[in-house]
DNA sequence: ATGATACTCGAACGCCTGTTCTGTGTCAAG
DNA sequence: CTTGACACAGAACAGGCGTTCGAGTATCAT
């Protein structure tokens, strides 16, 4: 019977030194040094860095340049340097439900598909871990100013400020819309992005769930056919 | 008097060597060390690297981390790693002509505005260096789905092809405009994005200056207010 | 001529860093 | 209990690398 000591691939001490040497990228913008890692992951041995490094590497999450200096890379769906890679977690069109991130493993494995954003391009200071993105399909969210093929970033959140940009599912209609959201009396407003459409009310009794905070739209233009 | 041995700030050793720094990082993913640079850029002796090394430093051409091994970056307008940078040439607006790049100084310095953008992003294989943004200003770009403050990336061209979404000057309207361009029998068809507008029609004898052909359109999402 | 400035070379110094080797303790399987 | 895989520590080694220094050469203004 095989048994392994530590159930997954990762343990604590790989999770470590992975958040550690992509924080210390971040500052420095060039790698740590294996005892650089050392001294901040409490690991008194540079063999041993090497030893989780090696695994590391094995385990595809990192990428080694062996007897270079500070020759080591984060692979994959790890903000590196000045980009966020946000993983795309479905579709967004009328009749469905907004697909959201599971709340447990938000860091795993998305290999799915992923769009890079430089964060000089992000508006506020939204940390990246917590955004993802949804392709549009379909014309629905013309309103909104997006169009079928756009990729939409969001942050996911359950409520919104007044002027928010908002992803709403509303269970009553059995529809998905991208909204400015404001809060009145005893009613909400979702106000269209394009200012010659009208805005609807919302009763409050009426069932409005905001699935997430629209922070960027990017469209490729490809070709109209 | 004073006089400058060579008028350039840059020298040719100097962009030889900000070149292979550039190649070389992009063929290893990290710097090179001041021996390499100096094999492969012919200097034989590892303090006159470094002496340029400190130049380029100074003109703002270069970033070091002294002590720190290939602790060297390329800073500004260098396409480094997997990210484009776009230079922000100006504004679009309905009543102005479009802002189009000096055919002479392209690469040169654009300090002003720029965009970062992957190049996973990019969806053809459109060369960075062609490529120049507008930032959006006012509604009127409402028919092609882009909103005011959005920014448009487009390459500058003067011919498109059927189906292609360009930017144009129409001179006797006096007005700018985004469109899909389609050439039919006589005339011209633009069709807005908004599949809910109705296309307008160019005669040929009508002036219709392509500015580019737009690639992309990026929106932060900030608020509504 | 003379001195200043820019540029180049070669060598030596010493730290930084990745590598490797030996040894220790733990724990599950046989 | 023995064995072996696994996690870890510490030390030592060797090479890579940035730095520094002394010295030489060329150009140009004074």
């Amino acid at each position: 019977m095989m048994m392994v000591r530590k159930s997954k691939g990762l343990g604590e001490r790989h999770q470590k030194i992975l958040d550690f040497i992509a924080s210390y990228q971040r500052e420095h913008k060039h790698p740590p040094s294996i005892r650089e890692i050392g001294v901040h992951c409490d690991i008194s041995s540079t063999s041993v860095v090497n030893y989780y490094l090696d695994q590391l590497e094995k385990n595809g999450h990192l990428e080694r340049d062996r007897k270079i200096s500070r020759g080591m890379r984060l692979t994959g769906n790890t903000p590196l340097g000045d980009m966020f890679r946000v993983p795309v977690l479905g579709v967004i069109q009328a009749g469905e439900p907004i697909p959201v991130p599971a709340n447990d493993s938000f860091g795993a494995f998305t290999p799915d598909d992923s769009v890079e954003i430089a964060t000089s391009l992000m508006p506020s200071r939204e940390k990246g871990k917590e955004l993802f993105a949804l392709q549009v399909q379909g014309e629905s969210m013309i309103d909104a100013m997006v169009n079928d093929g756009d990729i939409i970033i969001l942050k996911p959140t359950q409520d919104a400020r007044n002027g928010d940009m908002v992803a709403v599912w509303l269970s009553d209609r059995n529809e998905t819309t991208l909204k400015f959201f404001f809060k009145e009396k005893d009613k909400y407003r979702l106000q269209p992005a394009n200012p010659t459409m009208k805005p609807i009310y919302i009763d409050k009794s009426e069932s409005l769930e905001i699935k997430g905070k629209v922070v960027m739209v990017i469209r490729k233009v490809e070709r109209y056919n």
